[in-house]
DNA sequence: TAATAATTATGATTTAGGTCATAAATTACA
DNA sequence: TGTAATTTATGACCTAAATCATAATTATTA
């Protein structure tokens, strides 16, 4: 996150997206940073099959899209506005140039990649061995302790959907409802019309 | 990657570690840099029935596990010796504070931290949403490309075990050895005597 | 160089979670 | 406020990949 002023001074646009637009696509160059003023913005990869993975959803003062403006690659994903959004951007360069400028930000920046890469560390190991209960506990306790900053049992009320729930865990959307209300039976959630509590 | 003579210039120490080795532990707070002189390192995790899921494989001149330095959070999978490996090893502060010091390397090392996150977002897709076949030839192609900087067909003669392709893979040794039997069927890989080429 | 361990290989069987179908409840929105 | 769209829900079934068993081949090391 940097500071909206910064951002301002240095030159950085506010963009309005409106919901289901993509504001850049898997393989394409970067040419900006991006922050979320307010909204959500989702990234994600869709396969042949047309099942979509969403690999994070981003919300204010969150930033994202970073990794490509420092090394020579492509988007790894899609990024697009899950509910109508402002997004700061910021060119390339520009950025670049700040980062240089104020090595805070810069460490700033870096730590906010260092924590995505736990994310993802975590993410990829419950993907590939553990069984659907223990992903979506694993998914929600990260939400809730490191995005939300909550420590209560059932202080999180999950603010999206059994359909993101799974496709953020790799799950299907059936799998997700029966898992949770197993869980539920377990108390290691509650279901309160409708809504997850963690 | 960080030069070896401004690692020894400020300190660091250089660590041989036997083959199975555990360099630190996941859960655990991060007090050193590390980067390979030589030998390999991987990072995994074993889930509660001891399936391993390798995160990555390290070698010379990587370095690997900054993330927990630049932000509050603990290792998320643990870090141990492939084979003997000699490690640079450098304390947390004099780290942080040769970042400071020279902006370059701090970039540099950012720089890496994009491309571990482009691979993860890459694998978690993968192991999230394709068929065997599909995330090992994903897989491969990342190693050729991005590690070893190859581009003719053929040309990487895979380094790796059909089981360390499970593990990096999320798949079991069976389904890998069936899969790249297919796929060499399909003329996407060649084996010769055993060995895989991409 | 013999013994042991690791790797690759292959068939048979099992099962967890995906797929498909259908519907109720809730929310969005025109 | 009524209609459409989305979200949650549930049962039946199906299949891809895991599991299990067993062995041949190659590599390691004692």
């Amino acid at each position: 996150m940097i500071a909206e002023e910064l951002l301002l001074e240095f030159g950085a646009e506010i963009i309005t997206y409106t919901k289901e637009e993509y504001l850049f696509e898997e393989g394409k160059k970067a040419h900006y940073y991006f922050q979320v003023k307010s909204g959500e913005v989702k990234m994600n990869n869709f396969n042949a099959q047309g099942k979509e993975f969403i690999q994070s959803i981003f919300s204010c003062p969150r930033s994202f899209g970073e990794p490509p403006l420092f090394s020579d690659i492509p988007y790894p994903a899609n990024a697009v506005a899950v509910s109508k959004a402002e997004v700061f951007r910021l060119k390339k360069e520009v950025f670049l140039d700040l980062l240089l400028k104020y090595p805070k930000v810069h460490l700033s920046v870096t730590r906010g990649m260092a924590k995505r890469l736990y994310y993802k560390a975590i993410m990829a190991s419950e993907i590939s061995s553990e069984d659907p209960e223990h992903r979506i506990l694993t998914l929600l306790d990260y939400l809730k302790k490191d995005v939300h900053h909550l420590n209560e049992p059932f202080s999180f009320k999950v603010n999206i959907t059994r359909q993101q729930i799974a496709d953020l865990s790799g799950l299907r959307v059936e799998t997700v409802i029966r898992a949770t209300k197993s869980l539920e039976k377990k108390e290691e959630l509650k279901i309160k019309n409708r809504k997850l509590y963690r």
